[in-house]
RNA sequence: CGCGGGGUGGAGCAGUCUGGCAGCUCGCAAGGCUCAUAACCUUGAGGUCCCGGGUUCAAAUCCCGGCCCCGCAA
């Protein structure tokens, strides 16, 4: 079976790198074009990209998914089967019915809750105990098309985004795997996903990392774990940005305005919250390095009593 | 050439502008105090001030070149 890949980040080249190990011809693969990004502004070519030239694997790089070139190449490909992970971009119908078989989406989430561009962080800031994978048929609207297979896994206590990506990621290769075979055998049964139960997990904004320090203690905690490593929760301090990496939850009575330093000794850095009390472990001051709380408390000098 | 901060005993930092004894908070070692302690007191060891060149009586500090780390942005 002809395959055409779609994908962007790292999550996707895992299940790329997957997809070339079976037996079906990936004969092209589509992906972000490459930009300018990082400090000194050089170009980088997606972890997709980086695969699929590895394996010698023709690629387009569209900036419009309606552009005619594009589109032609992509139809001279002739996919039976177009494999979606997480690239990025809404695909037209003239896509989507392109192959006999559709378009096979993978993705990370327990659908129809957490449809959209992030379901692995708000999934851990929300604090939920399982998330999992789902494949399901590409239709016009996100992430709402009939679903094929779904694998749950639970969530850590201290689970970060990045920590549940690796975990999901060969998670959805498998599965990727074993839809395709199911689909060429004919048994796969498409279920129409319960509209009234979806949710929606939005793109990441920068902003989404300001902490709000009226929130309770454990909500900031998860805020902090389902934003690294990107882009990361954040404070003020005299002005300057603060990033939390790490932090715990001491419960108790906070003792003191939200955002006031409660303790800053050799040991630990504790902030009041809107409910109980929380310890930055790691913090990284803006242009240094990320340090342990008590690493960071020698050189910057906070007093108890000093404002987040 | 996208914008910007930084590299100083083992850790985190000050000192650099305005050149003149290598400093602070810790850690480490030894001793003391204490029923005891992550507490307190005394003493001590530990330095290529990122690298190379230049200016100077004198460079962590000023000038030129290089390497490395980081924040923003994307």
């Amino acid at each position: 079976m002809r395959i055409v890949f779609m994908g962007t980040p790292e999550v996707a080249a895992v299940s790329l790198a997957r997809l070339l190990e079976g037996s079906d011809p990936v004969v092209g693969v589509v992906t972000q074009p490459d930009r300018a990004a990082g400090r000194g502004q050089t170009v980088i070519p997606s972890p997709v990209r980086q695969v699929a030239e590895r394996h010698g694997i023709a690629v387009l790089t569209p900036e419009k998914m309606r552009d005619p070139a594009f589109l032609s190449a992509l139809n001279h490909w002739a996919p039976q089967l177009i494999v979606v992970v997480a690239y990025g971009r809404i695909l037209p119908r003239q896509i989507l019915d392109l192959p006999a078989l559709g378009c096979l989406n993978v993705h990370y989430s327990l659908l129809p809750k957490y449809r959209g561009a992030a379901p692995v962080a708000w999934a851990v800031v929300n604090g939920e105990e399982k998330s999992g994978v789902t494949t399901m048929q590409l239709v016009e609207k996100m992430d709402a098309g009939p679903t094929f297979l779904q694998r749950e896994i639970p969530l850590a206590s201290d689970e970060t985004a990045g920590s549940l990506q690796a975990k999901l990621a060969p998670v959805g290769a498998a599965l990727l795997m074993e839809t395709i075979a199911k689909l060429k055998a004919g048994s796969l049964t498409p279920r129409a996903q319960d509209e009234q139960e979806a949710t929606y997990a939005p793109m990441l904004k920068k902003e989404d990392g300001l902490i709000d320090w009226r929130l309770p203690a454990a909500a900031i905690e998860r805020r902090v774990r389902g934003l690294s490593p990107w882009p990361s929760a954040y404070t003020q301090l005299d002005g300057k940005l603060l990033k939390i990496h790490r932090a715990s939850v001491i419960t108790g009575q906070p003792g003191a305005t939200p955002g006031e330093v409660v303790r800053a000794d050799k040991f630990a850095l504790w902030i009041a919250t809107g409910a109980a009390v929380l310890s930055l472990d790691e913090v990284q001051l803006e242009n240094k390095k990320r340090l342990p709380a008590a690493d960071f408390l020698r050189g910057a000098k906070i007093e108890k009593g000093a404002r987040l």
